[in-house]
DNA sequence: AAAGCACGCAACCGCACTCGA
DNA sequence: TTCGAGTGCGGTTGCGTGCTT
């Protein structure tokens, strides 16, 4: 067993992610998937090793990763999952739709734990403190990245489409945040904000970028959208498969046309109808 | 106002496992 | 059967942020 050469070593960049190289990323895992971890960063022209790559992608860039708080159920399954299964971070995450093995196991360490001690001492409530909320509610960006370059470039946002794995504000857009796309976000239990779903047209919606506006307090449907696990992608391929036979293009099987139709993707009502309405799925641009 | 501290999260490290040659 | 490449997984670390003193 061959141990991969430390990427330092070989000269490869380490540390945080910068919106361009997620770009880059997900580009090339949109147009030819991530059959070889190893030799992806090289093809894709990325200065990182592929362990790294294939982090970033499961942790932090699938489509299907759901982001925000955890909810006291979610919490609740957590625990009792570790108490059935130990440690085994990965079988726990199997069964918690949308989040990953790293994220519960921080959830674990920072909060649940703790929450654990204080009910064998004192059986209290649980509650969190000012703090804790506050730095559970959001994954945030470092200032580098969210200073420098919402500075350099006010409508950042629409112009790379990645400055925002994390949440953002604008000056000129104070309290608006930017999140990711993806259709957990429909299901979020975020209940401090809410997605604009209702017209694809809707400038809440940037239709160029996987990321989207999120209105601070406007309605959530929480119901209206399902959840997605681990066989998101192979859904999406199947669900694209019911196209066969009819005028509509195939997609997800197609890597020129998904990056070509990826703004269609982008869609709130593309996923929606995607998952719900297979039957009813909206006519794919032409090229 | 500034230094120290605690917290949370993303990312890294290194071992273990699987699979094909 | 052995060996190496590729990947999965759990533990750990580094760093940014905000609170406290």
């Amino acid at each position: 067993m061959g141990r991969a050469p430390c990427c330092e070593k070989m000269g490869l960049k380490r540390g945080p992610w910068t919106p361009e190289e997620d770009r880059i990323l997900i580009n090339y895992i949109q147009l030819y998937g991530h059959g070889n971890w190893r030799a992806l960063p090289k093809q894709a022209g990325l200065l990182r090793c592929g362990k790294s790559c294939r982090l970033r992608w499961i942790n932090y860039l699938r489509p299907d990763i759901k982001r925000g708080n955890f909810t006291r159920e979610e919490e609740d399954t957590i625990i009792k999952l570790h108490e059935m299964l130990g440690n085994r971070w990965s079988a726990i995450a199997a069964r918690l739709p949308g989040r990953t093995d790293n994220e519960i196991k921080n959830v674990w360490h920072t909060h649940l734990k703790k929450r654990l001690k204080q009910n064998d001492s004192t059986h209290c409530s649980g509650t969190i403190t000012k703090q804790q909320q506050r730095r559970r509610g959001t994954v945030h960006l470092p200032d580098k990245f969210n200073q420098e370059e919402s500075k350099a470039d006010p409508d950042h946002h629409q112009s790379l489409n990645l400055s925002d794995n994390y949440n953002t504000t604008t000056e000129s857009e104070e309290g608006t945040e930017y999140r990711p796309i993806s259709p957990q976000q429909c299901s979020s239990d975020d209940t401090t904000s809410s997605v604009t779903t209702s017209d694809t047209t809707n400038n809440n919606m940037d239709m160029s970028s996987s990321y989207m506006k999120v209105e601070p307090s406007s309605n959530n449907d929480d119901n209206e959208f399902p959840d997605m696990d681990e066989s998101f992608w192979s859904e999406v391929l199947s669900a694209d498969n019911s196209r066969m036979g009819t005028d509509l293009p195939q997609v997800g099987s197609n890597p020129q046309l998904l990056l070509a139709n990826s703004n269609l993707y982008d869609s709130m009502d593309f996923w929606y109808n995607l998952f719900t309405r297979a039957e009813e799925l909206p006519e794919l641009p032409d090229i």
